[in-house]
DNA sequence: GTCTATAGGACGATAGAC
DNA sequence: GTCTATCGTCCTATAGAC
Protein backbone atom coordinates (compact mmCIF):
# COMPACT_ATOMS: atom_id res chain seq x y z
CA UNK A 1 0.00 0.00 0.00
CA UNK A 2 0.66 3.28 -0.68
CA UNK A 3 2.10 5.51 2.04
CA UNK A 4 0.25 8.85 2.43
CA UNK A 5 1.48 12.45 4.24
CA UNK A 6 1.60 13.21 7.35
CA UNK A 7 -1.07 15.61 7.04
CA UNK A 8 -3.35 13.45 5.16
CA UNK A 9 -4.48 9.97 7.03
CA UNK A 10 -6.89 7.78 5.24
CA UNK A 11 -10.52 8.50 7.33
CA UNK A 12 -10.60 4.71 9.14
CA UNK A 13 -6.95 5.41 10.35
CA UNK A 14 -7.51 8.83 11.61
CA UNK A 15 -10.49 8.38 13.34
CA UNK A 16 -8.80 5.97 15.34
CA UNK A 17 -6.13 8.15 16.67
CA UNK A 18 -8.92 10.95 17.33
CA UNK A 19 -10.68 8.36 19.08
CA UNK A 20 -7.51 7.28 21.09
CA UNK A 21 -6.50 10.83 22.02
CA UNK A 22 -10.40 12.08 22.70
CA UNK A 23 -10.54 8.79 25.06
CA UNK A 24 -7.79 9.98 27.43
CA UNK A 25 -8.38 13.49 27.86
CA UNK A 26 -12.15 12.35 28.39
CA UNK A 27 -10.83 10.11 31.31
CA UNK A 28 -8.85 13.33 32.37
CA UNK A 29 -11.22 15.71 32.43
CA UNK A 30 -14.95 14.16 31.77
CA UNK A 31 -17.17 15.19 28.71
CA UNK A 32 -17.69 19.01 30.13
CA UNK A 33 -14.44 19.08 31.15
CA UNK A 34 -13.07 18.22 27.57
CA UNK A 35 -12.40 20.95 24.53
CA UNK A 36 -12.02 19.74 21.01
CA UNK A 37 -9.36 22.21 20.52
CA UNK A 38 -7.13 19.51 22.64
CA UNK A 39 -8.20 16.88 21.10
CA UNK A 40 -7.55 18.40 17.74
CA UNK A 41 -4.16 19.77 18.33
CA UNK A 42 -3.43 16.01 20.32
CA UNK A 43 -3.95 14.68 16.63
CA UNK A 44 -2.34 17.75 14.70
CA UNK A 45 -5.52 19.12 13.48
CA UNK A 46 -7.24 22.00 13.28
CA UNK A 47 -10.69 21.96 14.97
CA UNK A 48 -12.35 21.67 11.54
CA UNK A 49 -10.24 19.14 10.99
CA UNK A 50 -11.43 16.69 13.99
CA UNK A 51 -15.01 18.16 12.86
CA UNK A 52 -15.06 16.89 9.65
CA UNK A 53 -14.79 13.27 11.04
CA UNK A 54 -16.77 13.41 14.58
CA UNK A 55 -19.39 15.90 13.15
CA UNK A 56 -19.67 17.50 16.88
CA UNK A 57 -18.68 17.07 20.33
CA UNK A 58 -21.67 14.65 21.04
CA UNK A 59 -20.68 13.04 18.42
CA UNK A 60 -17.04 12.46 19.20
CA UNK A 61 -18.35 11.03 22.64
CA UNK A 62 -21.24 8.55 20.91
CA UNK A 63 -17.61 7.00 18.97
CA UNK A 64 -15.45 6.43 21.85
CA UNK A 65 -18.67 4.16 23.58
CA UNK A 66 -19.39 2.73 20.28
CA UNK A 67 -15.18 2.21 19.94
CA UNK A 68 -15.23 0.63 23.51
CA UNK A 69 -17.88 -1.61 22.74
CA UNK A 70 -16.75 -3.05 19.79
CA UNK A 71 -13.02 -3.22 21.87
CA UNK A 72 -15.50 -5.37 24.65
CA UNK A 73 -16.85 -7.61 22.23
CA UNK A 74 -13.42 -8.47 20.99
CA UNK A 75 -11.64 -8.70 24.17
CA UNK A 76 -14.54 -11.31 25.28
CA UNK A 77 -14.04 -13.79 22.42
CA UNK A 78 -9.96 -14.38 23.48
CA UNK A 79 -11.41 -13.58 27.11
CA UNK A 80 -13.43 -17.07 27.27
CA UNK A 81 -12.26 -18.75 24.60
CA UNK A 82 -8.51 -19.64 25.48
CA UNK A 83 -8.11 -18.57 29.36
CA UNK A 84 -4.64 -20.46 29.38
CA UNK A 85 -2.39 -19.35 26.77
CA UNK A 86 -4.41 -16.18 26.29
CA UNK A 87 -4.40 -14.71 22.21
CA UNK A 88 -3.22 -11.02 23.09
CA UNK A 89 -7.05 -9.78 23.59
CA UNK A 90 -7.03 -6.11 23.86
CA UNK A 91 -9.22 -4.69 25.84
CA UNK A 92 -12.59 -5.23 27.83
CA UNK A 93 -15.33 -3.20 30.17
CA UNK A 94 -13.73 -2.04 33.20
CA UNK A 95 -17.28 -2.77 35.07
CA UNK A 96 -18.44 -5.95 33.91
CA UNK A 97 -17.56 -6.91 30.65
CA UNK A 98 -19.30 -7.39 27.59
CA UNK A 99 -22.71 -9.97 26.37
CA UNK A 100 -21.92 -13.17 28.05
CA UNK A 101 -23.90 -15.22 25.52
CA UNK A 102 -25.76 -18.03 27.54
CA UNK A 103 -23.94 -20.67 26.30
CA UNK A 104 -20.71 -21.25 24.73
CA UNK A 105 -18.97 -23.94 22.74
CA UNK A 106 -16.28 -24.26 25.33
CA UNK A 107 -17.51 -24.68 29.15
CA UNK A 108 -18.96 -21.57 30.40
CA UNK A 109 -16.55 -20.12 33.05
CA UNK A 110 -17.62 -19.77 36.77
CA UNK A 111 -18.36 -16.56 38.11
CA UNK A 112 -15.14 -16.54 39.94
CA UNK A 113 -13.11 -17.08 37.22
CA UNK A 114 -14.67 -14.22 34.78
CA UNK A 115 -14.36 -11.67 37.47
CA UNK A 116 -10.66 -12.48 37.53
CA UNK A 117 -10.19 -12.37 33.81
CA UNK A 118 -12.28 -9.10 33.70
CA UNK A 119 -10.22 -7.91 36.96
CA UNK A 120 -6.74 -9.23 35.22
CA UNK A 121 -7.30 -6.97 31.99
CA UNK A 122 -8.88 -4.09 33.93
CA UNK A 123 -5.41 -3.73 35.61
CA UNK A 124 -3.53 -3.32 32.53
CA UNK A 125 -5.55 -0.17 31.12
CA UNK A 126 -6.26 1.80 34.21
CA UNK A 127 -6.89 4.70 31.71
CA UNK A 128 -9.56 3.30 30.18
CA UNK A 129 -11.06 1.59 33.87
CA UNK A 130 -10.62 5.49 34.65
CA UNK A 131 -12.58 6.96 31.73
CA UNK A 132 -15.78 4.48 32.64
CA UNK A 133 -15.61 5.61 36.47
CA UNK A 134 -15.55 9.48 35.69
CA UNK A 135 -18.51 9.29 32.63
CA UNK A 136 -20.03 7.05 34.68
CA UNK A 137 -20.44 9.59 37.53
CA UNK A 138 -21.00 12.72 35.26
CA UNK A 139 -23.64 10.71 33.20
CA UNK A 140 -26.06 10.63 36.74
CA UNK A 141 -28.12 13.72 35.39
CA UNK A 142 -30.39 13.01 32.60
CA UNK A 143 -29.23 15.72 30.20
CA UNK A 144 -25.68 13.88 29.71
CA UNK A 145 -25.11 12.96 26.48
CA UNK A 146 -24.04 9.57 27.73
CA UNK A 147 -27.13 9.01 30.26
CA UNK A 148 -29.08 7.07 28.83
CA UNK A 149 -25.94 4.57 27.70
CA UNK A 150 -24.48 4.54 31.29
CA UNK A 151 -28.53 3.10 32.27
CA UNK A 152 -29.08 0.94 29.73
CA UNK A 153 -25.52 -0.48 30.49
CA UNK A 154 -25.78 -1.14 33.96
CA UNK A 155 -29.24 -2.98 33.87
CA UNK A 156 -26.84 -5.22 31.15
CA UNK A 157 -24.34 -5.74 33.54
CA UNK A 158 -26.31 -6.85 36.02
CA UNK A 159 -28.32 -8.96 33.74
CA UNK A 160 -25.16 -11.04 32.42
CA UNK A 161 -23.66 -11.68 35.83
CA UNK A 162 -27.21 -12.66 37.52
CA UNK A 163 -26.85 -14.68 34.81
CA UNK A 164 -23.76 -16.49 36.04
CA UNK A 165 -24.72 -16.30 39.65
CA UNK A 166 -27.88 -18.50 38.68
CA UNK A 167 -25.43 -20.97 37.62
CA UNK A 168 -22.69 -20.59 40.42
CA UNK A 169 -25.65 -21.74 42.61
CA UNK A 170 -24.86 -19.26 45.80
CA UNK A 171 -26.95 -18.75 49.05
CA UNK A 172 -28.20 -15.39 48.24
CA UNK A 173 -30.79 -15.10 45.26
CA UNK A 174 -28.77 -14.16 42.26
CA UNK A 175 -29.81 -11.12 41.75
CA UNK A 176 -28.38 -9.96 45.09
CA UNK A 177 -25.55 -11.80 44.32
CA UNK A 178 -24.72 -9.60 41.03
CA UNK A 179 -25.72 -6.34 42.75
CA UNK A 180 -23.14 -7.15 45.44
CA UNK A 181 -20.84 -8.01 42.42
CA UNK A 182 -20.82 -5.28 40.46
CA UNK A 183 -20.51 -2.76 43.92
CA UNK A 184 -17.79 -4.65 44.75
CA UNK A 185 -16.00 -4.09 41.07
CA UNK A 186 -16.95 -0.68 41.19
CA UNK A 187 -15.87 0.39 44.51
CA UNK A 188 -12.62 -1.34 44.41
CA UNK A 189 -11.55 0.52 41.14
CA UNK A 190 -12.23 3.31 42.40
CA UNK A 191 -10.21 2.57 45.43
CA UNK A 192 -7.45 1.64 43.10
CA UNK A 193 -7.25 4.29 40.61
CA UNK A 194 -6.67 6.67 44.08
CA UNK A 195 -4.01 4.53 45.69
CA UNK A 196 -1.16 5.21 42.94
CA UNK A 197 0.86 2.19 43.03
CA UNK A 198 -1.70 -0.29 44.16
CA UNK A 199 -2.24 -3.54 42.39
CA UNK A 200 -5.78 -4.17 41.63
CA UNK A 201 -5.48 -8.12 41.62
CA UNK A 202 -4.26 -7.95 44.71
CA UNK A 203 -6.76 -5.63 45.76
CA UNK A 204 -10.05 -7.67 44.56
CA UNK A 205 -8.38 -11.10 45.56
CA UNK A 206 -8.31 -9.45 48.86
CA UNK A 207 -11.31 -7.66 49.11
CA UNK A 208 -14.43 -9.98 47.52
CA UNK A 209 -13.95 -12.73 49.97
CA UNK A 210 -16.03 -15.86 49.01
CA UNK A 211 -17.81 -16.03 45.47
CA UNK A 212 -19.91 -18.51 44.42
CA UNK B 1 -33.20 42.29 64.13
CA UNK B 2 -33.58 45.33 61.44
CA UNK B 3 -34.15 43.50 57.46
CA UNK B 4 -31.89 43.74 54.85
CA UNK B 5 -33.00 44.75 50.92
CA UNK B 6 -33.49 41.65 48.62
CA UNK B 7 -30.34 42.81 47.03
CA UNK B 8 -27.75 42.95 49.86
CA UNK B 9 -28.08 40.21 52.15
CA UNK B 10 -25.53 39.65 55.18
CA UNK B 11 -21.94 38.00 54.09
CA UNK B 12 -23.15 34.44 56.01
CA UNK B 13 -26.71 34.19 54.60
CA UNK B 14 -25.41 35.15 50.93
CA UNK B 15 -22.50 32.28 51.53
CA UNK B 16 -24.80 30.02 52.73
CA UNK B 17 -27.06 30.74 49.54
CA UNK B 18 -24.11 30.44 47.09
CA UNK B 19 -23.02 27.42 48.74
CA UNK B 20 -26.63 25.40 48.50
CA UNK B 21 -26.72 26.80 44.95
CA UNK B 22 -23.48 25.65 43.78
CA UNK B 23 -23.49 22.56 45.89
CA UNK B 24 -26.65 21.60 43.55
CA UNK B 25 -25.02 22.56 39.93
CA UNK B 26 -21.67 20.73 40.87
CA UNK B 27 -23.55 17.78 41.71
CA UNK B 28 -25.25 18.19 38.28
CA UNK B 29 -22.09 18.79 36.43
CA UNK B 30 -19.03 18.21 37.96
CA UNK B 31 -16.27 21.18 38.65
CA UNK B 32 -15.37 21.43 34.90
CA UNK B 33 -18.66 21.52 33.89
CA UNK B 34 -19.77 24.55 36.53
CA UNK B 35 -20.34 27.84 35.49
CA UNK B 36 -20.13 30.97 37.76
CA UNK B 37 -22.37 32.51 36.03
CA UNK B 38 -25.13 30.06 36.43
CA UNK B 39 -24.14 30.10 40.49
CA UNK B 40 -24.63 33.61 40.38
CA UNK B 41 -27.70 33.51 38.39
CA UNK B 42 -29.42 31.05 40.93
CA UNK B 43 -28.48 33.45 44.00
CA UNK B 44 -29.43 36.67 41.79
CA UNK B 45 -26.18 38.13 41.46
CA UNK B 46 -23.58 39.14 39.29
CA UNK B 47 -20.29 36.92 38.48
CA UNK B 48 -18.22 40.09 40.30
CA UNK B 49 -21.17 40.03 43.06
CA UNK B 50 -20.47 36.21 43.45
CA UNK B 51 -16.34 36.05 43.55
CA UNK B 52 -16.72 38.96 46.01
CA UNK B 53 -17.74 36.12 48.60
CA UNK B 54 -15.38 33.37 47.08
CA UNK B 55 -12.90 34.76 45.41
CA UNK B 56 -12.36 32.37 42.99
CA UNK B 57 -13.78 29.35 41.10
CA UNK B 58 -11.37 27.09 43.00
CA UNK B 59 -12.28 28.75 46.13
CA UNK B 60 -15.86 28.11 45.99
CA UNK B 61 -15.18 24.59 45.39
CA UNK B 62 -13.21 24.56 48.35
CA UNK B 63 -15.70 26.41 50.42
CA UNK B 64 -18.20 23.79 49.39
CA UNK B 65 -15.99 21.18 50.92
CA UNK B 66 -15.38 22.54 53.93
CA UNK B 67 -19.13 23.50 54.74
CA UNK B 68 -19.74 19.97 54.22
CA UNK B 69 -16.84 19.08 56.18
CA UNK B 70 -18.77 21.12 58.78
CA UNK B 71 -21.90 19.52 58.63
CA UNK B 72 -20.74 15.88 58.47
CA UNK B 73 -19.05 17.08 62.19
CA UNK B 74 -22.56 18.12 63.25
CA UNK B 75 -24.42 14.90 61.64
CA UNK B 76 -21.96 12.79 63.52
CA UNK B 77 -22.83 13.73 67.07
CA UNK B 78 -26.64 13.31 66.48
CA UNK B 79 -25.93 10.13 64.44
CA UNK B 80 -24.10 8.42 67.82
CA UNK B 81 -25.63 10.69 70.15
CA UNK B 82 -29.34 9.61 70.07
CA UNK B 83 -30.19 6.84 67.71
CA UNK B 84 -33.36 5.94 68.58
CA UNK B 85 -34.93 9.50 68.83
CA UNK B 86 -32.96 11.59 66.94
CA UNK B 87 -31.98 14.92 67.54
CA UNK B 88 -33.42 16.87 63.78
CA UNK B 89 -29.31 15.39 62.48
CA UNK B 90 -28.83 17.66 59.68
CA UNK B 91 -26.75 15.82 57.36
CA UNK B 92 -23.87 13.45 56.82
CA UNK B 93 -21.23 12.12 54.85
CA UNK B 94 -22.45 9.96 51.72
CA UNK B 95 -19.65 7.49 51.79
CA UNK B 96 -18.55 7.07 55.56
CA UNK B 97 -18.85 9.28 57.42
CA UNK B 98 -17.32 11.83 59.45
CA UNK B 99 -14.31 11.34 62.45
CA UNK B 100 -15.71 8.55 64.13
CA UNK B 101 -13.37 9.29 67.47
CA UNK B 102 -12.25 6.28 69.40
CA UNK B 103 -14.64 5.92 72.35
CA UNK B 104 -17.35 8.36 73.22
CA UNK B 105 -19.64 8.41 76.41
CA UNK B 106 -22.35 6.57 75.43
CA UNK B 107 -21.23 2.51 74.25
CA UNK B 108 -19.53 2.46 70.52
CA UNK B 109 -22.32 1.38 67.89
CA UNK B 110 -21.17 -1.65 65.67
CA UNK B 111 -19.55 -1.49 61.94
CA UNK B 112 -23.34 -2.81 61.26
CA UNK B 113 -25.17 0.05 63.35
CA UNK B 114 -23.30 2.90 61.90
CA UNK B 115 -23.61 1.57 58.39
CA UNK B 116 -26.84 1.70 58.69
CA UNK B 117 -27.07 5.07 60.02
CA UNK B 118 -25.12 6.60 57.27
CA UNK B 119 -27.18 4.58 54.51
CA UNK B 120 -30.41 5.84 56.20
CA UNK B 121 -29.21 9.59 56.25
CA UNK B 122 -27.29 9.14 52.41
CA UNK B 123 -31.21 7.97 51.55
CA UNK B 124 -32.35 11.14 52.38
CA UNK B 125 -29.80 13.46 50.68
CA UNK B 126 -29.33 12.14 47.12
CA UNK B 127 -27.79 15.48 45.61
CA UNK B 128 -24.74 15.14 48.57
CA UNK B 129 -24.65 11.79 47.31
CA UNK B 130 -23.97 12.55 43.55
CA UNK B 131 -21.93 15.32 44.51
CA UNK B 132 -19.62 13.36 46.48
CA UNK B 133 -20.12 10.45 43.84
CA UNK B 134 -19.38 12.79 40.77
CA UNK B 135 -16.25 14.94 42.54
CA UNK B 136 -14.93 11.49 43.83
CA UNK B 137 -14.06 10.45 40.09
CA UNK B 138 -13.66 13.76 38.80
CA UNK B 139 -10.68 14.51 41.06
CA UNK B 140 -8.69 10.81 40.51
CA UNK B 141 -6.76 13.14 38.10
CA UNK B 142 -4.05 14.81 40.23
CA UNK B 143 -4.81 18.16 38.52
CA UNK B 144 -8.05 18.73 40.07
CA UNK B 145 -8.44 21.21 42.59
CA UNK B 146 -10.03 18.52 45.07
CA UNK B 147 -7.47 15.96 44.37
CA UNK B 148 -5.81 15.78 47.52
CA UNK B 149 -9.06 16.17 49.24
CA UNK B 150 -10.57 12.97 48.20
CA UNK B 151 -7.06 11.00 48.63
CA UNK B 152 -6.79 12.07 52.31
CA UNK B 153 -10.79 11.49 52.61
CA UNK B 154 -10.39 7.92 51.14
CA UNK B 155 -7.73 7.10 53.72
CA UNK B 156 -9.34 8.63 56.60
CA UNK B 157 -12.71 6.43 56.46
CA UNK B 158 -10.88 3.90 55.56
CA UNK B 159 -8.85 4.22 59.37
CA UNK B 160 -12.64 4.68 60.77
CA UNK B 161 -13.84 1.57 59.47
CA UNK B 162 -11.09 -0.34 60.03
CA UNK B 163 -11.47 0.42 64.11
CA UNK B 164 -14.67 -0.34 63.67
CA UNK B 165 -13.88 -3.40 62.36
CA UNK B 166 -11.23 -4.47 64.79
CA UNK B 167 -13.60 -3.69 67.44
CA UNK B 168 -16.02 -5.55 65.86
CA UNK B 169 -13.86 -8.73 65.46
CA UNK B 170 -15.10 -10.55 62.27
CA UNK B 171 -13.05 -13.49 60.57
CA UNK B 172 -11.34 -11.10 58.10
CA UNK B 173 -8.41 -8.91 58.58
CA UNK B 174 -10.10 -5.09 59.71
CA UNK B 175 -8.39 -3.20 56.86
CA UNK B 176 -10.11 -6.08 54.40
CA UNK B 177 -13.40 -5.10 55.87
CA UNK B 178 -12.71 -1.70 55.57
CA UNK B 179 -11.86 -2.18 52.06
CA UNK B 180 -15.24 -4.22 51.06
CA UNK B 181 -17.12 -1.83 53.25
CA UNK B 182 -16.08 1.22 51.59
CA UNK B 183 -16.40 -0.75 47.82
CA UNK B 184 -19.60 -1.62 48.54
CA UNK B 185 -21.07 1.51 49.95
CA UNK B 186 -19.82 3.54 46.78
CA UNK B 187 -21.03 1.10 44.55
CA UNK B 188 -24.39 0.50 45.91
CA UNK B 189 -25.02 4.03 45.87
CA UNK B 190 -23.88 4.42 42.24
CA UNK B 191 -26.59 1.79 41.47
CA UNK B 192 -28.84 3.66 43.78
CA UNK B 193 -28.38 6.65 42.07
CA UNK B 194 -28.77 5.10 38.30
CA UNK B 195 -32.41 3.77 39.13
CA UNK B 196 -34.84 6.01 40.06
CA UNK B 197 -37.23 5.30 42.22
CA UNK B 198 -35.35 2.75 43.89
CA UNK B 199 -34.39 2.75 48.00
CA UNK B 200 -31.12 2.86 49.33
CA UNK B 201 -32.29 1.61 52.67
CA UNK B 202 -33.53 -1.79 50.86
CA UNK B 203 -30.70 -1.98 48.48
CA UNK B 204 -28.04 -1.72 50.87
CA UNK B 205 -29.79 -4.10 53.64
CA UNK B 206 -30.18 -6.87 50.18
CA UNK B 207 -26.66 -6.27 48.73
CA UNK B 208 -24.29 -6.30 51.80
CA UNK B 209 -24.78 -9.33 53.60
CA UNK B 210 -23.15 -10.57 56.63
CA UNK B 211 -21.11 -7.62 57.95
CA UNK B 212 -19.46 -8.33 61.40
C1' DG C 1 -9.36 15.48 4.17
C1' DT C 2 -7.77 19.58 5.73
C1' DC C 3 -7.36 24.26 5.81
C1' DT C 4 -8.31 29.70 6.83
C1' DA C 5 -11.50 32.79 8.35
C1' DT C 6 -14.95 33.99 11.16
C1' DA C 7 -19.14 33.99 13.59
C1' DG C 8 -21.10 34.30 18.04
C1' DG C 9 -20.85 33.22 22.67
C1' DA C 10 -19.40 31.77 27.31
C1' DC C 11 -15.77 31.65 30.28
C1' DG C 12 -13.05 33.39 34.77
C1' DA C 13 -11.28 37.37 36.53
C1' DT C 14 -10.12 42.51 37.51
C1' DA C 15 -10.81 47.71 38.17
C1' DG C 16 -13.23 50.96 40.05
C1' DA C 17 -17.74 53.42 41.06
C1' DC C 18 -21.49 53.53 44.42
C1' DG D 1 -22.02 44.11 49.26
C1' DT D 2 -23.03 44.81 44.74
C1' DC D 3 -22.75 46.87 40.50
C1' DT D 4 -21.06 48.20 35.32
C1' DA D 5 -17.58 47.86 32.17
C1' DT D 6 -14.13 45.50 30.25
C1' DC D 7 -10.12 42.38 29.34
C1' DG D 8 -8.33 38.40 27.26
C1' DT D 9 -9.09 33.83 26.56
C1' DC D 10 -11.45 29.86 25.42
C1' DC D 11 -15.24 27.52 23.28
C1' DT D 12 -18.30 24.88 19.44
C1' DA D 13 -19.64 25.33 15.04
C1' DT D 14 -20.16 26.96 9.99
C1' DA D 15 -18.75 28.61 5.21
C1' DG D 16 -16.07 27.99 1.66
C1' DA D 17 -11.36 27.52 -0.59
C1' DC D 18 -7.90 24.06 -1.94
Amino acid sequence: MARHDRTRLPAAERRRQIITAATRLVAERGFWGLSMQDVAADCGLTVPGLLHHVGSKDGLLIAILEHRDAEDARALASLLGAPPLGVPSPSSSPSLSPSLSPSLSSPSPSLREVCAAVVRRNASQPEIVRLFAVLQAESLTPDHPAHAYFVARQQRILDEITALAKAAGGPAPPETTARRVMALMDGVQLQWLRSPGSDLIQLWADTVGDLP
